[in-house]
DNA sequence: AATGAATGAGGGTTCATTCAT
DNA sequence: CATGAATGAACCCTCATTCAT
């Protein structure tokens, strides 16, 4: 027969409960919190003190779960990149989809049709890339995600261009053509959103694909 | 027959001449130096002391000229800012230019065929563009430039479809597309110029104007 | 017989021990550090790094207390006047004290009877007297603490007057003549020691309470 | 015939003109000009450049007349200084004069009835009270200054207990709080100026006087 | 494991002083 | 003599990191 559940010991008023929670959690919560100050304030004011408080957690615990504010930001890229990388893999993974025009639409949607946490992963993107031509460690890992979503992309295109039989097509120059389009789109987004709505913006990537496969896209 | 002509008088460490210089000479070269040290180390890491020992100037004389570093980093901005547009003008200010495929092609060339120096200057614009949605003053001076391209491009290319009479063009949106291209090949030159180079982005760039326009480009 | 009891251990330069105390402690070190350097250096002459030094602290230490130097110095300046008003309170609050000649005497001996810590209090209440036209905060806090003084002492002068059937005596003009007399007195102590000590000092101020309150004054 | 007195060299436009003036004027330019900055801006906000500009000349003029800036500020309280004690010397160096009543009362007006002026003054006197206990340099100025002023009314007190044949009268004691009474009312005037005005001030030193001389106050 | 007060290197900025013009 | 651009030491302050609790 159990007794009951209300702890025998007197609850204290305690000023902040010392939570203790799993690794994982915590790492992830300081990622994400991470993420929101960057997009928040940028990148060169993104401080600890600002990262821990945003979490709702202790300065020192930064440092006990990434060994430094450096490995932090390089582990939030990494998240950034992954999340993304995954996103694309989903899509982009079968080498031999029922249908190549449905994978073409999700492509398109994926990667111009998110919320408000698609508007902070550019504001954190963007961020990186303007240090990245000064921190090795950050360009090894966009350049590293950015191949492999070329790598991606071409081999749809190739098998697009073989299934529609489209004559004088580049796989190569259309996928990079794509993506640089897709990374201007957001960069216009994401700095000028007054002249720019992601509908419009989805408009000209689908265009671009209209030229490449008309009997692939509506 | 002469030998060297490297003096035999040992050079002193010499104490570093005093030089008083005109007040828009020393302006150029703190706003030089500061390109040079944001293309290297980024903004972020890019300091008063850095930027003016760059400059081979002392260290109050940035605060002399600019009244700060923040004041320094948007002059500096708008200096890139500036001769952007102003190449970009001398190439599509006349509205009726004698030639549109001729003016087409000044475009593209003047926009992917610049040396050291625009890789200098493509860094430093991304930094801004990273930190612009933190920094107001970024995102003004950004933005304005970009609306300015933005139209003038979009006019160039009402001229053409009008020339061409391409049926079922909009204007506007080949230009927004056009443009997005252009910033996402840009960052493709910076972030991974192993995948990518001046060459192959052109020709990305070329193909897009061609399918658009395919009687003005050869 | 025993021998000096210095260890013969050599004393190691040992890093300092990081000790943690309480916000409230830490606080009064700084302000007493403050009082001191503002005494033996002046005001324009004390600097953060001095303080801190001289209260065996960090440097940042000060920042993380007082938000900033200012606003160390104005609650520097508002510790020394509340103490002062405390003990001026001490003595004056009685609106109808037992013996007026005994409060009277009591007021004597409070203004002009400190150690060496009245020195220095003298030294920075006219180190902010100093800047005090060019603060305005620091003259809002001065003139507050004054006007306090110069109420009660003349209440109490009320108060003799009334009891003494003192004629054609002006309280408000005698309080605001022994408040003066006594901060020229102090300015003397200070500027001038060699020429006037406090017991000296002391026989001044007495003389003028004795022409103007005979009955209540030996 | 008088030719036409219009300079036959044509006046140059004239950035600005570069005066060469007397070295005994510069200075007292550059003192006045201290005293203003002082007066305005607390000693501790007086820079070089402040004073000059406020001065209407070049920045190194001024190391050109005083070597430094610690040398201006110490011949600048040396002019106050020296000024004050001339007027003072003015009425107080006739060791017998024709009447000692009015010598009391020019000595009273002298010390409490200047206009804008005196007000510099007294602030440019209280900030530098304010760093004396830390500058030995200004310490030794002032208390000379004091103590000067405390013979000569010393002398003149002596004089009129003798005329007055005052009984039981100290005349250094009286000197001592004559003065340490017109300090603290400058100080006053100085601080709370809402409190206390010129007319209020010197009936204060007048009761003074008449407690201790009736017989020579009206 | 968790906290946040404490540390101190290094940032931006000011300003007395110098010196080429 | 006179100027003011140039210099650099020293200021205040921030913030990544440490560590007593």
């Amino acid at each position: 027969m159990p007794t009951s559940q209300t702890p025998t010991t007197i609850e204290q008023p305690e000023k902040k409960r010392r939570q203790v929670r799993p690794r994982s959690e915590r790492r992830q919560q300081l990622i994400d919190a991470t993420i929101r100050c960057i997009a928040a304030h940028g990148l060169s004011a993104t401080t600890m003190q600002l990262v821990t408080r945003e979490a709702g957690l202790s300065l020192g615990i930064a440092n006990l779960h990434f060994r430094s504010k450096e490995n932090l930001l390089t582990e939030t890229l990494r998240h950034v990149t992954r999340e993304y990388n995954e996103g694309l893999l989903g899509i982009l993974a079968n080498d031999s989809p029922p249908s190549l025009a449905a994978t073409l639409e999700q492509l398109l949607d994926f990667q111009l049709s998110r919320g408000v946490t698609q508007r902070q992963k550019m504001a954190v993107w963007f961020a990186y890339y303007g240090e990245a031509g000064a921190r090795p460690v950050y360009q090894t890992i966009c350049s590293a995600s950015d191949r492999l979503a070329a790598r991606k992309t071409e081999a749809l295109f190739e098998a697009i261009i073989s299934d529609g039989q489209y004559r004088d097509r580049d796989a190569r120059q259309l996928a990079t053509g794509y993506l640089a389009l897709i990374d201007g789109l957001w960069l216009s987004l994401l700095v000028a959103p007054r002249d720019l709505n992601k509908a419009r913006a989805k408009a000209v990537a689908r265009a671009y694909l209209q030229q490449a496969f008309p009997k692939h896209i509506a």
